[in-house]
DNA sequence: GCATATTTGTCCGTATGTATA
DNA sequence: CTATACATACGGACAAATATG
C-alpha cells in the first residue's frame, strides 16, 4: 500500500511488505507514520532535525526526505526556515476530511452490487475485532478497528490509487483525535452501525448500507466539529 | 486552515507561480512535473540525478527530495540502486486510474445540486477554453482544457482534498496520453460531451448530468484500454 | 530595538554497495 | 569475473533566517 517502489508490484496491483523497505528514507517515513497516528508527538510540536537524525540514527538529508513525504501526506507542515511540524487541524480540515471520505467510502459501498468475498470478509473482520476490543475495554485497538472499517468500506472500490488516498485521509483523521484525546467516546457508539452496516451489505443491500453510512458520517462529523469549534473557542 | 507549504494554492486548482515558492525541492519538484505532464521526458526513461542536477543547478540532495514526491505522485518510479524512471502506466494502471476518477467525479457532480456559482462557472470556462482550441487545431491545449474540465467537476464538491488527489489522478492520467502519443483523437470526441454535462448542470439537473458523464467514463476507458492492450501486445 | 545563539536551507565530498557492460 | 558507472547514505560546511536574551 505504501511499496511506491517497484515495478513488479504496481503490475499485480499487489502490495508487498515483507521485504525489507527499499530505501532509508522510506523506512524513516514509515516509522514517522507509525508514530503520529500513534500520537507520539503531539499534534501542533515541532520535530528539530538535529534531535531526530540523532534518535533515528539516520544523516540530516536522509530525514529531511522524509519530512517531505511525510508534509506532503499532511502528517507534518512545513514553515520555511522555522522547521516542521505536527499537523494540527482546524474544524475547517474536519469538514474536509468528512468530505473526502463521503466521496470514498459511499460510492465504494453504494456501487458494491456485486463485491468481491475478500473485501466483504474484510468488513467484516474488522467489526469483530472492534467489538472485540471493546469487550476488553481496549479503547485504542477499538479506534484502530473502527479505522480499519472505513478503510475496507473504501477498499470495495477496488483501486489500489482509492484505497491509499483513503488510508491518507485516514492516517490525518488521527490526528483529529489526538487533538481532542477522547477515543472512547468518539468511536464507542458506532460499533453497533459498523455491524449494521456490514450485515447489510453481505446481505446484498448495499444502497441500505450506503444509507446507514450516510448518516453514520453526518452524525459523526457534527460531533466532531460541534467538539472542535468548542475547543477553539476555549483557546 | 494551517498552510502547509505551497498546497494552498493547489486547492483552489490554481496554480500560484508569483510568491517565491518555498523551498528548492518544492521549486524541483513543480518544475519536473510540469516538465513529466508536458511530456517532455518521455515515459519509461530514465532520469540521471548527475545529469539533472546540473542542468537544473541544484545539489543531489535536493533533487533527492524532489524526486521522492515525485515518486509518492506516481509520476516517477524508483528502483533501488537503478535510479528514477519515468512513470509507464500500464493497462491495469489505465482501469485503475478511471475507477478513481469514477470516484472522484461523479458524486461531485451528481450531488451537485446547489453547486457554487463559481465552481460551475470554472466548468463551464473549461468548455470553452476546449472548443477554442478546436477551431484553432491547437490539439494540446485541447488536451489541457479537457482535463481542466474534469478537474473543474471534481472541483465541485468543494474539497481541498479531493481536488488534490483528483490533480494527481490527472497528471498520471497525461503520462497515459504521452505512453500513446495521439492527444487529438483521444480528446476531440468529447467535447461535445463536456458541453452537455455542463449544460445539464447550470440548468439545475446534476444527476442528468453525471449520468452523461458515466457513459462518458465508459466508453473513454473502453477506448483507451483496447488501445493499450493493442499496443502492449504489440510490444 | 539590537545583538547573539540556534536552527534551517543548501551545497559538497566521500565511502559503500549494487547493477550492468 | 572483473571493472566501471551510478545510486545510497553519511558527515561537514557555510549562509540565511529565525528565535532568544
Amino acid at each position: 500500500m505504501t511499496a511506491t517502489d517497484t515495478r513488479a508490484d504496481r503490475s499485480t496491483g499487489r502490495t508487498r511488505l515483507l521485504p525489507p523497505m527499499p530505501t532509508q528514507a522510506e523506512r524513516v517515513a514509515e516509522l514517522l507514520r507509525e508514530s503520529l497516528i500513534d500520537g507520539v508527538y503531539p499534534p501542533g510540536r515541532r520535530l528539530s532535525e538535529e534531535r531526530l537524525c540523532e534518535e533515528l540514527g539516520v544523516s540530516r538529508n536522509t530525514l529531511r526526505e522524509a519530512f517531505r513525504l511525510l508534509v506532503r501526506e499532511r502528517l507534518l507542515v512545513h514553515q520555511m526556515h522555522r522547521g516542521v511540524f505536527v499537523g494540527l487541524p482546524t474544524s475547517d480540515d474536519v469538514r474536509d476530511l468528512f468530505k473526502a471520505r463521503r466521496t470514498l467510502e459511499l460510492p465504494a459501498l453504494r456501487d458494491a452490487t456485486a463485491p468481491a468475498e475478500e473485501a466483504v470478509r474484510l468488513v467484516g473482520a474488522a467489526v469483530d475485532e472492534g467489538e472485540a476490543a471493546r469487550e476488553r475495554e481496549d479503547w485504542w485497538r477499538m479506534g484502530t478497528a473502527n479505522m480499519r472499517f472505513h478503510q475496507a468500506v473504501a477498499g470495495l472500490s477496488e483501486s489500489a490509487r482509492v484505497n491509499e488516498f483513503m488510508s491518507q485521509v485516514l492516517a490525518e483523521t488521527r490526528l483529529v483525535f489526538h487533538v481532542m484525546d477522547a477515543p472512547r467516546e468518539f468511536h464507542a457508539p458506532y460499533l453497533d452501525w459498523n455491524r449494521r452496516i456490514h450485515t447489510l451489505l453481505a446481505s446484498g443491500d448495499p444502497r441500505g448500507a450506503a444509507e446507514e453510512l450516510a448518516t453514520y458520517l453526518d452524525t459523526s462529523e457534527d460531533q466532531l466539529v460541534t467538539a472542535f469549534t468548542a475547543m477553539e473557542e476555549r483557546a
